[in-house]
RNA sequence: CGCGGGGUAGAGCAGUUUGGUAGCUCGUCGGGCUCAUAACCCGGAGGUCGCAGGUUCAAGUCCUGCCCCCGCAACCA
């Protein structure tokens, strides 16, 4: 047997200070399906995948929480392996940014970069905020203030460690333009090019002082390795590198691809290869960047309150539906919607109707003229032909797409299949050749080749679909492992006639859309309908133009309102308006930060612990750099001269609707 | 003039490299079929291809200018 060649796929560590969404499960399920068609393809896979477990964040978390650092991750860490058991992404090896093999290379690279010179001690000069324990180039302040919360931020100094990517530049700008494929899509690489390498690298801090969860450089416990060479060097302390134990690293690095987001094209881009090059590795083949899954046209995250969960999906339409979407609904490497009616619509139409159907209705006419038994074909006649030419040139399209990475092409190749055997049965009309003798030896021909159809198409979804070839499988009677295969797709007929097929459950059950939907939508279910309804975007300004001021119901219904608890407050420094609140709905909602301009009227005192009233779905805006995620009632008079926070009887609930 | 992506049918998108009848999915309307999961098949309606100029026999596609949306700018997939 010839040797299989290897093929090293990674997901980004995902830093787990919080469960992850259903982004985050995009990504892994992308690699996953690349690992399963390597493998389907014949090649020695591995795929490995992790978490990013150190840095201030989680630090602060654990804190909050009352727990250690290590015992927090902990937690989320097995959250997230078990989300990856039920989507069926299947790594080989999950790394951990605390596992001591992991924290011992680390340690090692640090110290060789070190002594070779590339990396050395100096300070970081920067501009410090102290509520928010950050540095900040003077190139990231806003207005002179902390970009994250506009407070006023100190000159500071601290004693760090620096890496001298600026040194490598020139290589890597000429490494970039000579390996056309390292960085996809291309869009991608020219972003890297001028944005960030044409105007030149500055070194990079790659230790700190202030931060102490995480691996302390070993020769001078002061400092804690930031992140840079803690994260990215994952890839290959996951192999066992700078160990005795590196068959792992000699066999599967360089990387075929890393599969990232693309907010994160950028570190594995420059700073990545640098660091590698500097240890004198090989470059990882390929980095590509995907794009997004937005929710209403904004990104999905924690602090916005949009994320949606990917459990509560698999569990209710199955993992290999919620893969399926994933895959098909996200084109190439751009950002793709998100939203409750495009899933349960192609849930419907994609796999209820046109392959659930498919397998159901070809399976019950096998039964229903032959006894359950797949006929042997006769003679085939050109309709025949063209299915079959078809079927038998789809894998070699779907390889093709698969291999650059399109997934939704791949498999919109596949269900250009699925149509045709849809189109077939309904062209061949078996319920007319199965009235007479002729008919039904005709009819032979017309089920085998739908059966074998149907095959091919479980084959090819497989690394989409982990789960679904398997029912199919059942129902068509296919139990030679070797008929699973892609190979068995190299030449049509490979079905033996004479297999028994059996009828079973739905392979993918039909959805009633609109009580599916009134159903899945959280609390905020005024937020997607009326939006979806009425006229497109710049309908806001001009509708008003010409009415009396008034008003309908549905206008009303589309500003969600809720009880909120101020759990924190306090005045945003550099303005005198500006009151930051801290806001809690129900137990297991995030908090939310608003910033209203009530700081004449109020001090922070006087409104932590009170109740309010929050208007919820409001647009997130910037105030000051800060998001504001809603805004808080007052009431006011005429003048502006005296203003009192609206706020509801005692004993109402955090999160209460308000209507 | 910071950088990048985008604006094509009611919704979501392809098409722009190499100008030549504007396409796909969903929805909608009408028809067909009855093997099947109210499914499947066929057909229709619906588009000033962001705006304004220009090149050309011919522009969604090439050129110029402008408008609007989104993202990034030391770490949210």
């Amino acid at each position: 047997m010839a040797e299989k060649k290897p093929f090293y796929v990674t997901t980004p560590i995902y830093y787990p200070s919080d469960n992850l969404h259903i982004g985050h499960a995009y990504c892994s399920v992308a690699a996953d399906t690349v690992a399963r068609f390597k493998k389907q393809e014949g090649y020695d896979v591995y795929f490995v995948t992790g978490t990013d477990e150190h840095g201030q964040k989680i630090e602060r978390k654990a804190k909050d929480k009352g727990v250690t650092p290590q015992q927090y991750v902990d937690e989320i860490v097995a959250g997230i392996k078990s989300l990856w058991k039920l989507m069926d992404v299947e790594y080989d090896d999950f790394i951990r940014t605390t596992q001591e093999r992991h924290i011992k290379a680390v340690q090692l690279m640090f110290r060789k970069l070190y002594e070779q010179g590339d990396i050395y001690k100096g300070y970081y000069e920067g501009w410090y905020c102290t509520p928010c324990e950050s540095f900040f180039t003077e190139l990231q302040l806003k207005d002179g203030c902390c970009p994250d919360c506009g407070r006023p931020v100190e000159k500071t100094r601290e004693e760090a460690y620096f890496f001298k990517l600026g040194k490598y530049q020139d290589w890597l700008i000429d490494y970039i333009e000579t390996h056309p494929d390292f960085i996809q899509p291309a869009s991608r690489k020219n972003e890297m090019l001028n944005n960030f390498l044409k105007p030149g690298l500055t070194d990079l801090c790659v230790s700190r002082t202030s931060i102490k969860w995480g691996i302390p450089v070993d020769f001078d416990p002061n400092h804690t390795v930031y992140v840079w060479l803690d994260a990215l060097s994952n890839y290959i302390t996951v192999l066992g590198y700078g160990t005795e134990q590196d068959e792992l690293f000699r066999k599967y690095w360089p990387a075929d691809l890393h599969l990232v987001g693309k907010e994160i094209v950028r570190f594995h881009t420059i700073i990545w290869p640098i660091m590698l090059h500097a240890l004198g590795l090989p470059l990882p083949k390929q980095v590509f960047g995907h794009g997004w899954l937005v929710l209403d046209g904004m990104k999905m995250s924690k602090s916005l309150g949009n994320v949606v969960d990917p459990v509560v999906l698999c569990n209710r339409y199955g993992s290999d539906a919620i893969r399926y979407f994933l895959m098909r609904e996200m084109p190439f490497g751009s950002d793709g919607q998100f939203s409750y009616e495009a899933l349960l619509k192609r849930i419907n139409a994609d796999l209820a109707n046109d392959l659930g159907n498919l397998v159901s209705r070809t399976v019950a006419m096998v039964e229903k003229y032959f006894g359950g038994e797949i006929p042997a074909a006769g003679a085939y006649e050109p309709v025949d032909q063209a299915l079959i030419a078809l079927a038998q040139e789809t894998p070699a399209k779907v390889r093709g797409q698969m291999n650059e990475l399109q997934y939704s092409l791949a498999l919109s190749d596949i269900w250009t299949l699925v149509g045709e055997c849809n189109r077939y049965i309904d062209v061949t009309a078996p319920w007319v050749l199965g009235k007479t003798e002729d008919g039904k030896q005709r009819l032979k021909t017309v089920m085998y080749v739908l059966c074998e159809c149907i095959r091919v198409v479980a084959v090819l979804i497989a690394p989409t679909m982990p789960r679904t070839p398997q029912k199919i499988f059942e129902q068509l009677g296919v139990t030679d492992e070797n008929l699973k295969t892609v190979e068995s797709l190299q030449s049509f007929g490979a079905l033996l006639a004479g297999t028994h097929v059996q009828k079973g459950e739905a392979i993918f059950p039909r959805i009633d859309i609109q009580k599916e939907l009134a159903d899945i939508i959280p609390t905020p279910k005024a937020e997607e309908k009326p939006a979806a309804k009425p006229q497109p975007k710049p309908a806001k300004k001009e509708e008003s133009k010409a009415d009396d001021g008034l008003i309908t119901i549905d206008d009303f219904a589309k500003i969600k309102l809720r009880v909120a608890r101020v759990i924190a407050c306090e005045k945003l420094e550099k303005s005198d308006k500006l009151l930051k609140l801290r806001l809690r709905l129900s137990e297991s909602e995030p908090e939310r930060t608003v910033v209203s301009g009530v700081a004449k009227y109020y001090e922070p005192e006087q409104l932590i612990g009170r109740q309010v009233v929050l208007v919820a779905n409001l647009k997130p805006a910037k105030l000051r750099g800060v998001v504001s995620e809603g805004m808080v009632l007052f009431a006011s008079d005429a003048g502006d001269t005296t203003l009192k926070v609206v706020t509801v009887d005692e004993g109402t609930e955090d999160g209460s609707i308000v209507r």
